[in-house]
RNA sequence: CGGGGCGUAGCUCAGUUUGGCAGAGCGUCUGGUUUGGGACCAGAAGGCCGCAGGUUCAAAUCCUGUCGCCCCGACCA
């Protein structure tokens, strides 16, 4: 390519409207273009870089046997209405009509139209397992696009999706996939680190998540500082904590005044008392059908204690729930009833004590002794010198009623789960992929079903692999900069090489032209700096756009015979004879 | 949806407080001089000041409404 003949607008300032490092390298070096939020013009450089990625995905794909299909952005939304996402994903699923008033969704993800194409076709365990995959773009309708293309309405995934008759099967396959993504972003030259995330209905590691390590990420990583142990934030385990809710009261049980004050850091402030010396309670329903009963089994709610510097993990709380008194936990919704019977906001844990349908289930952390401030279950008060055996007496020691578990969120500093005296550490990280085993889910809502070798009609067995091709130019970016630009792996690099004539006239015209020739003809992709620009300009703009290697064609060196070749990467050039430019450029392109 | 910020030339932004000719730098175009790390000189083009309404002799500037964009929060199989 020809730079004059290409659309390749590189800017010297910094566009305002970007925050992260990657976006704005990405507008400046002419990448992308913003034509509404959440959605992104790729112009010539930055579908070049896209669809070099697209390629190495596709090669990963089907070297584990993964057949390629293209399946519709648009949707019926029966099809929807089947699973129960039409409701389930929530506001982010982007619906329209049509001309006809049929309702149509945009779809965010194939989980549907994949599973009702392939319960179309298969029909015995003999055709299991089987393996498609897509590269296509998905709407998703997200309350608030940022950050460039990290968190777009519009953008293309690579999603696959495994059937199988047994989970054996999945497993096997599930590896396979895991494989092929260490491949692809190996390939691609990100720095990535897999983590432990949601688990889903097989139980077990039954997800997990490709992480591009950078500071702009939005998922938060744990790891043990042992090196054995990584997890998403969401999903991160701690390891024991002792604990204990004894301890002699440290004074007097106080009751404050506490009016207008929002949030936990506001009462801390207004108490004198910071948020780790304090319990942050929180009331849930739960999905318990009978009657309550005063013995506390079959609660009609679960109310958990936290300390007031730590975040309850709702899905920690459930599991907790579950294994304790065997009900589901329901997200509270604030609505009068609720209100009537708990004051939101200055619940304290004692509360949960003097309610027959109410169990209690404490984190490690806030079941300690000493000194607790804590909601005095009134509106507008709170009280100091909390002691939880002064005011919830020998309850505490009752496990129909209460309970002690891991429930919040993991941080920084805590036992690794693995015991063997691991600290637990926590950075950002951008999900570039996800693997999961979904199960029947999918199968069953839409009676997906196989017959095995008995004749016995059985739902399909999924699995699920994303990968955001967008988001790998994201983490390429965001890990591979420097001051002037960006540094490009040469796998997923706009052009690999770029061929800077120091004046675009006479033999240094013809030389540049020439090479520019030889170098397309040995299949390495070139671009050609023919613009008429002084050279530092010329060379300004190659380093913000990061091409691995530039060759300066100019007369100090064609009196030698010899051409400049400038790795990116590198501090300083190196002069390479007109004869073995081909060869120097290919050992500079694998480093 | 709550809170905050911003919409003026392709880009970065002044001008708005206190109403009075539409501005600068970069980029673009023309001519000339230049040419190994974002050159210089001279000239030029480029604007519904987001949009609509109002106040006023007069509105980029004041008022009302509205649309869009960015950030924080909430949301994110």
């Amino acid at each position: 390519m020809r730079w004059t003949q290409s659309l390749i607008p590189t800017q010297k300032e910094t566009p305002s409207d970007a925050q992260i490092i990657s976006h704005q390298l990405m507008l400046r070096a002419g990448l992308i273009r913003q034509l509404t939020a959440g959605a992104y013009d790729f112009l010539p450089l930055g579908l070049r870089s896209l669809q070099k990625a697209m390629q190495i995905v596709r090669e990963e794909m089907n070297a584990i046997g993964a057949a390629e299909v293209l399946l519709p952005a648009l949707q019926p939304m029966e099809l929807w209405q089947k699973t129960g996402r039409d409701v389930g994903y929530g506001d982010n699923l982007l619906k329209l009509k049509d001309r006809h008033g049929r309702l149509i969704v945009l779809g965010p993800t194939h989980e549907e139209v994949v599973t009702e194409l392939v319960s179309a076709y298969v029909s015995s365990y003999k055709q299991l397992p089987l393996s498609v995959y897509q590269i296509q773009t998905k709407f998703r309708d997200e309350f608030r696009p940022r950050f460039g293309l990290l968190r777009v309405r519009e953008f293309l995934m690579k999603d696959a999706y495994s059937f199988h008759a047994n989970v054996e099967s999945l497993n096997e396959v599930y590896d396979k996939f895991y494989g092929a993504y260490e491949k692809i972003f190996t390939r691609c030259g990100i720095p990535f680190v897999v983590v432990e995330a949601e688990s889903g209905p097989i139980g077990g590691s039954a997800s997990h998540e490709f992480m591009a390590a950078c500071a702009a990420g939005e998922d938060t990583i744990v790891t043990s500082d042992k090196g054995n142990y990584a997890a998403n934030v969401e999903k991160a385990q701690t390891g024991a904590r002792p604990w204990t809710f004894g301890g002699e009261p440290k004074g007097e049980l106080d009751k404050v005044h506490t009016p207008n004050l929002p949030g936990i850091e506001d009462v801390g402030k207004f108490l004198k008392v910071k948020p780790k010396n304090m319990l942050k309670t929180l009331v849930f329903r739960t999905d318990a059908k009978g009657p309550a009963q005063s013995s506390g089994v079959n609660p009609a709610w679960v109310v958990a204690v936290v300390r007031g510097d730590h975040e309850v993990n709702e899905s920690k709380l459930k599991q907790a729930v579950a294994e304790q008194f065997h009900v589901g936990v329901q997200p509270l919704v604030d609505d009068p009833a609720v209100r009537e019977k708990w004051a939101i906001g200055f619940v304290g844990p004692d509360a949960a004590i003097k309610a027959a349908d109410a169990v209690l289930v404490v984190d490690p952390d806030a079941a300690q002794g000493g000194f607790w401030a804590s909601g005095a279950n009134e509106t507008d008060y709170h009280v100091k010198y909390f002691n939880w055996f002064r005011e919830c007496g020998d309850k505490l020691a009752d496990p129909k009623k209460t309970v002690v578990a891991d429930i919040r969120n993991a941080v920084a500093g805590d036992p690794s789960p693995k015991n063997d005296g691991g600290k637990l550490t926590a950075s950002k990280g951008i999900e570039i992929g996800h693997v999961f085993k979904l199960g029947t889910k999918y199968s069953d809502a839409l009676g997906a079903n196989y017959l095995d070798d008995a004749g016995q009609q059985h739902p399909l067995i999924m699995g699920c692999y994303g990968i955001g091709i967008g988001r790998i130019l994201i983490a390429a970016v965001e890990s591979m900069h420097d001051e002037k630009g960006i540094l490009w792996p040469a796998a997923i690099a706009p052009f690999s090489v770029v061929v800077t004539p120091i004046r675009y006239e006479g033999e240094i015209k013809a030389a540049a032209d020439k090479l520019y020739e030889q170098l397309n003809a040995a299949g390495i992709d070139t671009i050609l700096d023919d613009r008429d620009a002084r050279p530092g300009f010329k060379f300004a703009d190659a380093d913000l756009i990061g091409f691995p290697v530039r060759l300066t064609v100019g007369d100090r060196g064609l009196k030698e015979g010899k051409i400049e070749l400038k790795r990116r990467k590198a501090a300083e050039p190196e002069m390479v004879a007109v004869d073995n430019i081909i060869e120097r450029v290919r050992e500079a392109l694998r480093a």
